[in-house]
DNA sequence: GATCTAATGCTACAATGTTGCATTAGATCC
DNA sequence: GGATCTAATGCAACATTGTAGCATTAGATC
């Protein structure tokens, strides 16, 4: 029997936001965004490229750093700079929400946490005009302070 | 006539602070802390290259590497990783009075508010045990600000 | 001044990110 | 469906920032 004709096939919620931002709906684009999206602690490269070759998508290291700027000039992804010096990515824009991190020195992992907005807290020195501040806490997070046992 | 004996010669500040915390009082680490006493504003690594260059005491990159993380370590100098990814160096201990930096988008010089702590102000959520907080805020500072005329 | 070794300089390497250009594939038009 | 146009990708080479190993130099002590 013939199959019956497929609806216009139904775009992830990752392809809709990326063909909402003018640019075009990519395997690579899509796939990253996903990735990011499924990812409650943000992401460094190396994270992400393993999670694209675990899911048959490997990419070139530079389609990767283009993609993720990308996604961070549309508004889609945020960037944090590590204490190792590398980026890590998560999925959302930071200008419309900014928010501070939480940087677990045990396990390496970078959280946001969305409840602590850094801004129009702090009164600086006459002259300086902040447009954006960042707050980077350093410490231990709950998931290895209860594995540590009750004292961390 | 005979020059009278001269009395112990004084160290510098720098190297008083060298001596007392157990290294040798070498050329390159006086040298490296005056610099960076002599500035308001906190130095990259090509900075203080430059500047010692400028002195005619020019150093081994890795030298000057190894000399930076040295000060830091015995708490003569600070550090603060920036934007571009490249630390930043200030004379003084950190641990002793956490305090929040300034970074111009405009001129790109960062600078320490020693005013302003970032610690003890924010409760996170439970769990997350923090160590130390790092404030960053990112914008025009007074210089850039002025320069531009009354509006920014 | 002679001695001991921390500090330095040199070379090679690692990690992260960028540039230029040829090739591929997403969109559009038919 | 296929032809066309060019944004996106892949590839190679390079840039920046920082590290590791080891021979040499110079700060401290005698
Ligand atoms: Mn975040
Ligand atoms: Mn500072
Ligand atoms: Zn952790
Ligand atoms: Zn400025």
């Amino acid at each position: 029997m013939p199959l019956p004709a497929m609806p216009t096939p139904l775009l992830t919620p990752a392809a809709n936001l990326i063909a909402a931002s003018g640019g075009r709906v990519t395997r690579t684009r899509t796939a990253v965004l996903e990735v990011l999206q499924h990812s409650a602690r943000s992401l460094n490269h190396d994270d992400i490229a393993a999670e694209l070759a675990a899911n048959g998508l490997p990419h070139d290291r530079v389609t990767l750093y283009r993609t993720l700027d990308w996604l961070v000039e549309q508004g889609l992804a945020h960037r944090v700079i590590g204490p190792d010096r590398a980026r890590r990515f998560k999925a959302g824009g930071e200008i419309s929400s900014p928010h501070a991190h939480f940087h677990c020195e045990r396990c390496g992992h970078v959280l946001c946490l969305e409840s602590i907005r850094p801004d129009e807290r702090f009164t600086l020195p006459a002259g300086y005009e902040p447009e954006r501040a960042e707050l980077v806490f350093h410490g231990t997070c709950a998931d290895c302070g209860r594995r540590r046992g009750a004292k961390a």
